[in-house]
RNA sequence: GCGGGUGUGGCGGAAUGGUAGACGCAGCGGACUUAAAAUCCGCUGACGGCAACGUCAUGGGGGUUCGAGUCCCUUCACCCGCACCA
């Protein structure tokens, strides 16, 4: 018995699906969006790892055709951004030119896994049709006060020559090669997500999402409740404003501390104290966040200054340390040394006073060895003696709200989002800078602002973007009054694009708006959305960002733009996540020229359970390969021999088609295919040298098209099937039909078990231990037995006394 | 430190609280073959036993239950993410 032939029949029905899409749309179906992350073309190409979720997408969405919905399967390329540029600088090419390569290479890769992708709404976010769009957004958000220059210190990363947006620095470390991020003060264009912290952290509530997804997101957004307090400083009228969660904490306040970054510590510093004051600030500036970060041990600098404690009074030191951010809160905080690891780690370092204001217990410790951080009860706390942490905590605010010196307040940890980049590729910022009437945006009509063409696009160390040196494309005249102006000369970060592609494949060509209403109403929300974990936070987040501005501004007509997310799990090899450049991929097009495309994504399926990382294991494709020619020779024999439907053979037929279908609903995928395998052998012996009756034929081969499209459809048509398999509709179990006239039942003595025996399926419970006593004949007898337990047509066991 | 996850044969992995190891890989034995490949059949957790069969076994320790890989408590190991956010 030969293989099958997987090459040719694989060539034939890429070449037919090419010229009749099976995903062609159908009028009055419900429909399903279906998307995955798309990719950024790299020059690396695809490796099986990245397979993995592509499959997993196929799969659904040819599983929903069959349940008869219309089915949107797009793909498209992410292709602005530092990696492109990189590409290209090393290669000595333009990054355009890089990109069509690699584009070209990853369709073609993309198309050897052959899924339903709807080549026709195929995007490319460095087509000036999909940017003309991505900058009109940014013109909305400018028009909305969303989109505002700031001069700020910023995350730099010296290798990438670029800011990054905090989500782009974080733990201190550049995103994109690991190199420590260092502050440069530069003009930048933000996005003012934090308007959106409290309505991007409440509609995680809609999402059905990983748990971890959320949590990380929630975490990132990081909203927190306190209070804000004003502390008289001594000798001036000016205030020093700080943020606390723990207002209650107030009387054991011992010292400040600000931020070296604060613009009041100028005003604080005495004059003894300035010298050392100057060189720690700049000290601080030069520190990476990393270093930052990994200095656990405190420094800091003494102003000279106090602050006045408003319940009681008392005049306590105010000094500068870089453990305090400037960006978070006001910048500045009062310390409780007795109730905060840092600010005891800082007291015990300077040697500033600790007060305990909270106990446990109601007593006073004599030396505390370290801060106590829980909730208990106020002590040394003036009239607020007594009082448990909660309610201090409402009483102490309401007393400085009362007195004018704080009130509650809210924060997130979230920022304002940096938008622009001192890089050449990537979207220009439709902005113009008019020396009369400031920064003015282009006007729509005059989108999109094409990126020219530079002779060198190297980036630069200044911070200046190479665009600022093509004085032709730069000065330009305003918009606004007509005088002379320059161009905005930063680009959009790369995930600007990513942020709203979604919504273009529903109207790829539209050349009106991003998309036309209908189609948005038609396919948006996007149903289940699949992408590795590694964009839990930064593009899932700017992308909800984004999708809720458009809901603002009448855009779209829903709050959240993934209603379901799934993560698929890491294919690793050597027990480490496969990397062309780790020297450890696998390339698909090898495994396909090999195996064939079906015995690749039936192993993919295959390999593990799709959340968790599985180990990639060359020899076991064999395994799903055997079984694809086992089915072929079943169903070659059975078209030859066609046999009649046995009772058994239904029976068979019915609980696969149960089994299969709940296994695929579970999202089990790889145990889908060990039950193809299980009743497919099943099938194999009940059949012996007959085939399959005509019915059990064609639902095996309707349930495998999903995951090994080509075979499948090649089967149906030898099996006469006029038209393609992915026109039929997926089976449904007859519970009736499942039913099996003999039952196997387990017996147990004390939970362990004994034996098993056969009996029919009608069998009372009676009967069954009648006859489960009479099979266990002499191994009862030297056991007590109290009672017996049945559990139906599972088991029956005797529990000894 | 906090959050998420994982621990079951030689390997990947199955098991709505109900016969642990489905399915596959690898291995061993056999059939076919001049031979090999392919294919087909059988065996394959450990220990004891000629065998029937018995005992042990789901990272470790406790518990609940007639019955626990699964539920509860506790502990260990590894992976991922976050982390001076007051």
């Amino acid at each position: 018995m030969s293989r099958y032939d997987f090459k040719s029949i694989e060539k034939k029905w890429r070449r037919i699906w090419e010229e009749n899409p099976i995903n062609a749309d159908d009028e009055g179906k419900p429909k399903f969006y279906c998307l995955d992350m798309f990719p950024y073309p790299s020059g690396k190409g695809l490796h099986v790892g990245h397979w993995r979720g592509y499959v997993i997408g196929d799969v659904l969405s040819r599983y929903k055709i069959l349940q008869g919905y219309q089915v949107l399967h797009p793909m498209g390329w992410d292709a602005f951004g530092l990696p492109a540029e990189n590409y290209a600088i090393k290669n000595n090419i333009h990054p355009s030119t890089g990109v069509l390569e690699n584009v070209g290479n990853f369709r073609r890769q993309l198309k050897e896994i052959s899924a339903v992708y709807d080549w026709s709404r195929e995007i490319n976010t460095t087509d000036p049709e999909f940017y003309a769009w991505t900058q009109w957004i940014f013109v909305q958000m400018f028009k909305n006060g969303l989109a505002y220059e700031k001069e700020m210190p910023l995350n730099w990363c010296p290798k990438c020559n670029a800011v990054l947006a905090n989500e782009e620095a974080a733990g201190g470390v550049c995103e994109r090669c690991g190199t420590p991020v260092t502050k440069k003060m530069l003009r930048q264009w933000m996005l003012k997500i934090t308007s959106y912290a409290e309505r991007l952290l409440e509609d995680l509530n809609l999402l059905d999402w990983p748990e971890k997804v959320v949590k990380m997101q929630t975490v990132w957004i990081g909203k927190s409740y306190g209070a804000e307090i004003d502390f008289n400083i001594e000798g001036s009228n000016k205030k020093l404003k700080v943020y606390t969660t723990r207002p209650d904490t107030l009387c054991g306040a011992t010292f400040m501390v600000v931020s070296p970054e604060h613009s009041i510590v100028d005003e604080l510093t005495k004059e003894d104290a300035r010298e050392k004051m100057d060189e720690y600030r700049r000290q601080a500036s030069a520190k990476s966040s990393v270093a930052r970060m990994a200095d656990k041990e405190k420094t800091g600098v003494f102003t000279g200054s106090y602050g006045i404690n408003p319940i009681n009074g008392k005049s306590i030191p105010i000094w500068v340390s870089d453990y305090v951010l400037a960006e978070y809160g006001t910048g500045a905080i009062m310390c409780v040394p007795a109730h905060d690891d840092r600010d005891f780690d800082f007291a015990v370092k300077f040697n500033l006073d600790i007060t305990q204001v909270i106990s446990p217990d109601g007593t006073i410790s004599e030396n505390l060895k370290e801060a106590y951080v829980g909730e208990g009860v106020l002590v040394n706390s003036e009239q607020f003696d007594g009082l448990e942490s909660s309610a201090a905590i409402d009483k102490v605010t309401a007393f400085l709200e009362e007195r004018g010196s704080g009130a509650k307040s809210i924060n997130y940890k979230l920022r304002d989002w940096v938008f622009s980049r001192q890089r050449y590729w990537g979207e220009p910022i439709p902005i113009v800078h008019c020396e009369k009437c400031g920064a003015v945006c282009v006007p729509e009509e005059e989108l999109p602002v094409l990126l020219p063409d530079v002779a060198s696009y190297q980036p630069t160390s200044t911070g200046e973007s190479p665009l600022s040196s093509i004085s032709d494309w730069v000065n330009t005249s305003c918009p606004a009054c007509g005088g002379p102006a320059k161009r905005e000369t930063n680009t959009m970060p790369q995930w600007a694009g990513s942020s709203w592609y979604f919504l273009r494949y529903a109207d790829p060509h539209n050349t009106n708006a991003i998309a036309s209403p209908e189609a948005l109403k038609k396919w948006l929300p996007v149903d289940y959305y699949i992408g590795g974990v590694e964009h839990a936070v930064l593009h899932l987040l700017y992308a909800r960002f984004y999708t809720k501005f458009l809901y603002d501004i009448g855009v779209v007509d829903f709050k959240e733009p993934f209603l379901k997310l799934f993560n698929q799990g890491m294919i690793t090899n050597e027990g480490r996540k496969m990397d062309k450049s780790g020297g450890n991929g696998v390339s698909p097009d090898d495994i396909v020229s090999m195996y064939g495309c079906d015995s690749l994504r039936m192993y993919e399926m295959f390999i593990g359970p799709p959340e968790l990382d599985s180990e990639w294991d060359q020899r076991s494709i064999e395994g799903v390969n055997r079984y694809l020619n086992k089915v072929w020779k079943l169903i070659e024999g059975s078209i030859e021999k066609p046999a009649k439907a046995t009772r058994q053979m239904e029976q068979v037929r019915h609980k696969m088609i149960y089994e299969i279908t709940s296994r695929l609903d579970h999202w089990s995928l790889n145990t889908v295919i060990s039950g193809f395998m299980e009743y497919t052998n099943k099938l194999i012996e009940i059949a012996s040298s007959n085939g399959l009756d005509k019915e059990t034929m064609e639902d095996l081969i309707i349930m495998l098209s999903p995951f090994a499209p080509h075979i499948s459809e090649e089967l149906w048509h030898m099996a006469g099937g006029q038209s393609s398999v992915f026109k039929q509709r997926w089976p449904i179990a007859d519970p009736e039909k499942m039913k099996e006239s003999f039952m196997t039942i387990a017996i147990q003595i004390g939970g362990k078990l004994r034996d098993t025996i056969e009996v029919a399926s009608d069998s009372s419970k009676e009967e069954v231990i009648l006859k489960a006593k009479g099979c266990l004949g002499k191994k009862l007898e030297n056991v007590q037995i109290s009672r017996e337990i049945y559990v139906p047509g599972r088991i029956v066991n005797f529990v000894i006394k």
